[in-house]
RNA sequence: GGGCGAUUAGCUCAGGGGUAGAGCGCCUCCCUUACAAGGAGGAGGUCGCUGGUUCGAACCCAGCAUCGCCCACCA
């Protein structure tokens, strides 16, 4: 019978196998069921630009091992896969094909054209990811597969847009925000990655209008410190600290910005820090945030001397179409010539860039679309208070509050074409409205799209139906989890927390996992330009997936981790154990089997059960390196290690039915973390349903036998202590021996190698500690070498803990405090340490 | 400048008031009919430092050091 199995598992010969099986019974698929509790889990949608990396490894383990659980244990199960179009990233991504290809930009091409360009793309890199999604082993339901550019997620978007925008939540205004010059657009500050740069710090010197007016210390000019020396072309006042002594003759006086021949004024305003460079500060409102505020206050005007590409426009003077780079250098040299540079100093700073692309941002003053935040984050925040969304961990819903009470209103207008196009009409009257369609003759649409994350923040609702009120919306809504990375936390879970309550009336999830983040082997983040990135697929092919799998979620808990090897490596171990195992138990004899369990037998399935039970508790609270290394060290070093070798060498008439059920059981357990592997387990042990299908063992408190427990717990240790004296005395073959009091003879003779004798020599005995109990066996006499020393090692040992528990029982407040339990056990630890000494040291004298 | 987290065996990491755990690596023995991707037995740690709380601290508290990560408009 098991010779047809093949003697080890290859991973290649199964995994497609059972996906396919999995797809053609439709184990997946799951619709709204009133007999049923739902339990759903909207997948975060990949990018359609890319291919699944370490993180989509991770999560998709930890979703699928959720979502395969739930299944099982009943619930009426939906994994909701979808794919995200990915806006600014995939714009980037055709772009720079654009560019490689044919040399050509998206402006060459024209929009019509690269919006094409860009669906064409996006369709086939979609079905890319989508294929490693199973090769993942994802348990999604593919009916329902989801994208942010289908007609009817865009009417949902339409319709958020459109809501938010009569009720005066969106509203356009010009301001400074984060430019991309690369991309033309305006991104948010959440796309704003900023990085430690080399940069200088000049002193930029503004002649006084009335000719030689001394300055502060005689000078003709008041200097001002800049990073950014191109922006003095937009100045439009110096302001100083109107404190600060050194300046007050210096206000209302009028300076000349060099080369634009912009007179201004020196003011005062409190932002100032005197300490700072001269304390004088130039106040470019187009240019700076800081400086936009300033102007406010101060009534200035603003000079915006950058086109949308970054080069200086034609109020930059003769610096007019010069690049901004060129321009930083052309007026520091212009200034220089001009006897108005100051010190040049370097100056390490911070420097935004763009998330995407990795321009450097700038800060410049435009036009856009903003949604106000403050009223939508409110009701999040009190979800997040309430607890009607669990965190794990916790720390992170403390976080997310945080930053929604610091919440700024959000910028979702992008000056890119591949995306949501903004649904605001212009009327040839000046009108504006948003609409679905255009209002009529003559109306013009607004320009630019909506933000990746507009759409994407409507995704845990859209993907049911909304705004359609459907079955799938009223039945999975709101789902059950959300498993994330919390790079986007703020970026799209606290939208989707705040769209859900604006447009759901509840949140859209009741608990958020937050994964670690897979880092490189070297503990440094995973990046294509380190060019130290691991591809997931490369991992599946070489160890299997679901020892890869096993691997990410042993080492998945609230902290990042380095990527091991080593944690695949174990990960196949273990499966090569199991289909060991399998072939062991079904190798094994039927034959004879009754109920009356040994045991042994009432051992294992105590064991068991306490394993279903932490385990599963594990999983519950997404503590899954805890629920790996809790059903590893059950099926490993409890029922391989010991139950399989008591049913070889002491086996009672129930064994055969109580190893088939314990293993059974066991790949149940484990099939929502290795689906592939224990499906064929299951299969080749002659199981006809799907694993996929069946049950979730559950907790049975009737299965809890101590009486068993202590007895195995007893026997263990007395063998172990056999064999360790076996390997260090160097012994082989049989020994004779006592049998000790409140064993399982049978498992201890067999598993020890021990003949039992009645009565032996007392002088020619070995006394083997064994926990609480004293395992003695007859030794010849040239095994006698060495046991006087190992006598004295035990009996110095037994001394050690009895005084350390003597002296703990002396301790009257630790009688008096310590717990009742803690106690009792100190007073058992001198007992039984008296005892063994009291032996031990009895042998001792019948050898000296 | 604020916040969060980490520091445990050679390596990668769990644990989280009651005498330190896993995998890999290392040492000894074993290719015994489930399994050498294995079995049996070992070695290896004053849990970053200094104080405090406690009968008891790797664990709680404070400070320090080092390393990460997030947030922030200092030119």
């Amino acid at each position: 019978m098991s010779q047809q199995i093949p003697k080890t598992y290859d991973h290649r010969a199964v995994e497609d196998r059972w996906y396919a099986e999995w797809e053609r019974r439709g184990a997946f698929e799951a619709d709204p069921n009133p007999d049923r509790e739902p339990y759903c889990i909207v997948m975060p949608p990949p990018n359609v630009t890319g291919a699944l990396h370490m993180g989509h490894a991770l999560n998709g383990s930890i979703q699928d091992a959720l979502t395969r659980r739930a299944r099982m244990k009943g619930f009426e199960t939906l994994w909701l896969p979808g794919v995200d179009h990915a806006s600014i990233a995939l714009q980037n991504v055709v772009e720079r094909n654009l560019m490689r290809e044919e040399g050509k930009t998206r402006f060459d091409v024209g929009r019509e054209e690269f919006v094409e360009r860009c669906r064409v793309f996006a369709d086939e890199s979609r079905s890319q990811i989508l294929g490693q999604l199973k090769r993942l082993g994802a348990s999604v339901d593919w009916r329902r597969l989801r994208y942010t550019m289908d007609e009817k997620y865009i009417d949902a978007v339409l319709e958020a847009f459109i809501d938010l925008f009569d009720a005066g939540l969106i509203y356009r205004e010009n301001r400074i925000t984060n430019w991309c010059p690369h991309d033309r657009s305006a991104i948010s500050d959440l796309e704003v990655n900023y990085e430690d740069v080399a940069g200088k710090l000049y002193g930029l010197r503004y002649p006084f209008v009335d000719g030689k007016g001394p300055g502060p210390d005689g000078e003709d000019y008041a200097q001002v410190f800049s990073n950014r020396p191109e922006t003095m072309l937009g100045d439009t006042a110096l302001v100083v600290n109107p404190d600060d002594e050194r300046y007050t003759g210096l206000v209302g006086r009028r300076v000349k910005v060099p080369f634009v021949e912009r007179e201004i004024e020196v003011l005062a305003d409190a932002y100032v820090d005197p300490s700072f460079g001269t304390g004088v500060l130039k106040v470019t409102p187009a240019h700076d945030p800081n400086d936009f505020e300033i102007g406010k206050r101060l009534g200035l005007a603003s000079v915006n001397v950058m086109n949308p590409d970054g080069t200086i426009n034609g109020n930059g003077g003769p610096f007019a179409g010069m690049g901004r780079e060129e321009a930083r250098k052309a007026v520091v040299r212009a200034l220089d010539e001009e006897d108005l540079l100051g010190d040049v100093r370097d100056y390490p700073h911070r420097v935004g860039h763009c998330d995407r692309c990795g321009a450097v941002i700038e800060p410049w003053l435009s036009e856009q679309w903003w949604v106000s935040m403050s009223e939508l984050a409110e009701p999040a925040i009190q979800a997040l208070k309430d607890k009607d969304i669990i965190v794990y961990p916790d720390s992170w819903r403390r976080e997310t509050i945080r930053w929604l009470e610091n919440i700024h209103d959000w910028n979702v207008s992008r000056q890119l074409w591949w995306g949501h196009r903004i649904p605001v009409w212009y009327g040839p009257d000046g009108e504006v409205l948003a609409s679905r369609e255009s209002p009529g003759e003559g109306w013009e649409q607004d320009q630019d799209i909506l933000d990746t994350w507009f759409s994407s923040g409507l995704w845990p609702f859209a993907t049911l139906g909304w705004p359609e009120e459907t079955k799938d919306l009223t039945y999975f809504y709101p789902t059950s989890l959300l498993s994330t990375a919390r790079e986007i936390m703020y970026l799209w879970v606290a939208r989707m927390v705040m769209m859900g309550l604006r447009f759901k009336r509840g949140v859209p999830f009741e608990n958020v996992n937050v994964h670690s983040i897979v880092l490189a082997e070297d503990g440094t983040k995973m990046s294509k330009s380190k060019g130290n990135t691991i591809n997931p697929l490369d991992l599946f092919d070489r160890y299997g997936t679901d020892a890869v799998r096993f691997g990410l979620l042993y080492q998945s808990s609230t902290q990042d981790f380095a990527y091991s090897y080593e944690r695949a490596e174990m990960g196949r171990a273990f499966v090569t154990k199991l289909w060991n195992a399998t072939r062991f138990v079904l190798a094994y004899p039927e034959a004879e089997t009754s109920d009356d369990l040994s045991p042994s037998d009432r051992w294992i399935l105590s064991e068991f059960n306490r394993t279903v039970k932490d385990y599963d508790a594990f999983l519950e609270d997404c503590e899954f390196s805890e629920a790996m290394r809790r059903i590893y060290s059950f099926a490993w070093n409890q029922f391989a290690d010991w139950y399989i070798e008591i049913a070889k060498a002491a086996p009672s008439k129930a064994t055969p039915r109580v190893l088939r059920e314990v293993f059974s059981g066991t790949l149940r357990l484990l099939h929502p973390v290795m689906p592939f592997a224990t499906e064929e387990m299951a299969s080749v042990m002659g199981e006809e349903e799907l694993l996929a299908t069946q049950r979730f063992p559950g907790y049975d408190p009737a299965l809890e036998d101590e009486e068993a427990d202590r007895l195995l717990d007893r026997t263990k240790r007395a063998v172990s202590a056999v064999r360790s004296f076996r390997a260090e005395s160097k012994v082989d073959g049989e020994l004779d021996g006592l049998i000790p009091e409140g064993i399982e003879e049978e498992v201890f003779v067999a598993l020890a190698g021990v003949k039992p004798v009645e009565t032996s020599d007392g002088a020619n005995r070995a006394s083997l500690p064994a926990g609480d109990i004293v395992v003695e066996v007859q030794l010849s006499d040239e095994m006698r070498r060495g046991e006087i020393e190992r006598l004295r090692r035990e009996i110095s040992r037994a001394e050690q803990e009895l005084r350390r528990a003597e002296g703990k029982l002396a301790n009257e407040k630790f009688i008096q405090n310590a717990p009742e339990r803690v106690v009792a056990g100190e007073r058992e630890k001198l007992d039984v340490n008296a005892r063994m000494l009291e032996t031990l040291s009895r042998r001792l004298d019948e050898y000296l």
